[in-house]
DNA sequence: CCGAGAGGATTATCTCACCA
DNA sequence: TGGTGAGATAATCCTCTCGG
């Protein structure tokens, strides 16, 4: 394709025939600057009037000599020239961010509303008729996007395939998942891989409902910063983060932690809610005042020993909004609501350490909601999650490791060092 | 195009449980 | 009691996005 359309680098085909996104879809200027559309459009004209078979003329070769052009122009005459250029960027822009053209895209929407369907048709015949359901649907692509998913009609399904096969349910879906995947090599997974794929898949996940709360495409969650980078951005927050440290799934180092995290997205005990025009304007100016206190109240409040919320605040830690308390019984629609910052329930906003820990619902909470849920579930949902395991502090806790290269490759130098 | 910063993946090393 | 290997932890490396 470079070689009979040449004039631009590899990456630019690579994008054009696989459709991905590109940087200015990602993070588009909020207005369409009208110099670039000028730039653009001469150009355009120049390469038009070029010989057959010339190397194109890139807008970098031309640029000094149209910035001289453009500057002779009034304000005016350059408002005049690119108002139809800057309108029709504007229209494919639009077209580009929500027109639909991936088919990986279109193949996981297809997936989910044929699981919800049968979902509907096998929850109908088991009231009518109470005959037990197991449904599980795994991908045989690692290029697919649907995760794992668990339809039953009763826990005694985790009871009989715990007691059976020493595996949970989720255990297993995994198992099977990668036996799709990677044959018959994918199930001997160890505990290093089986980890690092549920944090993928939690991070995937996260994005994903992200991308639905917001009603448009995210280019990456940002979990440091969550208020600032997402919140102020997008006007949601979340609610009912599993775990006492919020951060990206790939910095949660115990599986069970991961493992909880992803359950907890899956079954919708934590999930992403889109504030309203007035929830967000609130939520916007206390925003603004609790930064606007941290940087000028500083001295004072030290001073005088009042004050906590600004002297939390420059602990230089922003921790997301996080819902207080997860409901008994989970009701999007009536609980979306108090994530607005009041200094009872969204502790998470200005508080970096203290109260974090007490705003977040401890992981207990997460997994009794977890098992109050309806008796069809996805993935994993029902059953009981094991904190992990309390471990002796290790002797070189905190203190730092130094520089491992030149000190020899591969895991068993671990255990060579050991067996010396 | 480039640097900063964040997320995600990989690697090195230690702990611990199990078994002979 | 010692060997073995899985699990756990922390450091480091790699990749990507964003904004100037």
């Amino acid at each position: 394709m470079q070689a009979a359309v040449p004039g631009h680098q590899l990456d630019h085909y690579i994008r054009v025939i696989t459709q991905t996104i590109t940087r200015s879809t990602v993070q588009p200027r909020k207005h369409i600057s009208k110099w670039n559309t000028f730039l653009a459009q001469e150009t355009r004209k120049l390469n038009k009037k070029r010989e057959p078979g010339a190397v194109p003329i890139k807008t970098s070769d031309v640029s000094k000599e149209l910035s001289a052009k453009w500057k002779a122009m009034s304000a005016e005459e350059q408002e005049q020239y690119t108002e139809d250029m800057v309108q029709s960027l504007a229209e494919a822009r639009e077209a580009k961010e929500s027109g639909q053209h991936n088919s990986q895209m279109t193949a996981f929407h297809d997936v989910r509303a044929v699981v919800e369907h049968i979902q509907r048709e096998i929850v109908n015949v088991n009231q009518c008729t109470g005959t037990e359901f197991l449904f599980l649907a795994v991908r045989k692509d690692i290029k697919r996007f649907n995760a794992p998913y668990i339809l039953r009609m009763s826990d005694l399904f985790d009871t009989f395939f715990h007691n059976t096969t020493k595996f949970t349910l989720t255990d297993l879906v995994l198992k099977l998942e990668s036996f799709f995947i990677g044959g018959v090599d994918g199930l001997a997974w160890n505990y290093l891989e089986r980890l690092v794929q549920l944090k993928s898949l939690t991070a995937a996940l996260i994005k994903e409902k992200l991308n639905n709360a917001t009603g448009h495409q995210i280019s990456r969650m940002v979990y440091t910063n969550f208020d600032e980078a997402i919140t102020l951005k997008h006007g949601v927050v979340i609610k009912g983060w599993p775990l006492s440290k919020f951060c990206c799934p790939s910095h949660i180092t115990s599986c069970s932690d991961v493992e909880l995290l992803y359950n907890a997205w899956q079954s919708g005990a934590t999930h992403f809610v889109k504030l309203s025009n007035d929830e967000y304007g609130r939520w916007r100016t206390q925003y603004l005042q609790h930064h606007a206190a941290a940087i000028q109240e500083l001295p004072p409040i030290n001073s005088d020993g009042n004050g906590q919320s600004a002297t939390v605040l420059t602990a230089n830690t922003t921790v997301p909004v996080v819902e207080a308390t997860i409901p008994a019984v989970p009701n999007p629609s009536e609980n979306a609501v108090p994530t607005i910052p009041t200094s009872e329930n969204v502790v998470g906003t200005v508080s970096a350490s203290e109260n974090a820990v007490s705003a977040i619902p401890p992981a207990s909470a997460a997994a009794s909601t977890l098992t109050a849920s309806p008796t069809f579930m996805n993935f994993g949902i029902g059953g009981a999650v094991v904190p992990p395991k309390a471990r002796k502090t290790r002797k070189e806790k905190g203190v730092p490791r130094g520089s491992r290269k030149g000190k020899g490759k591969g895991k068993g130098k671990g255990k060579e060092n050991q067996a010396k």
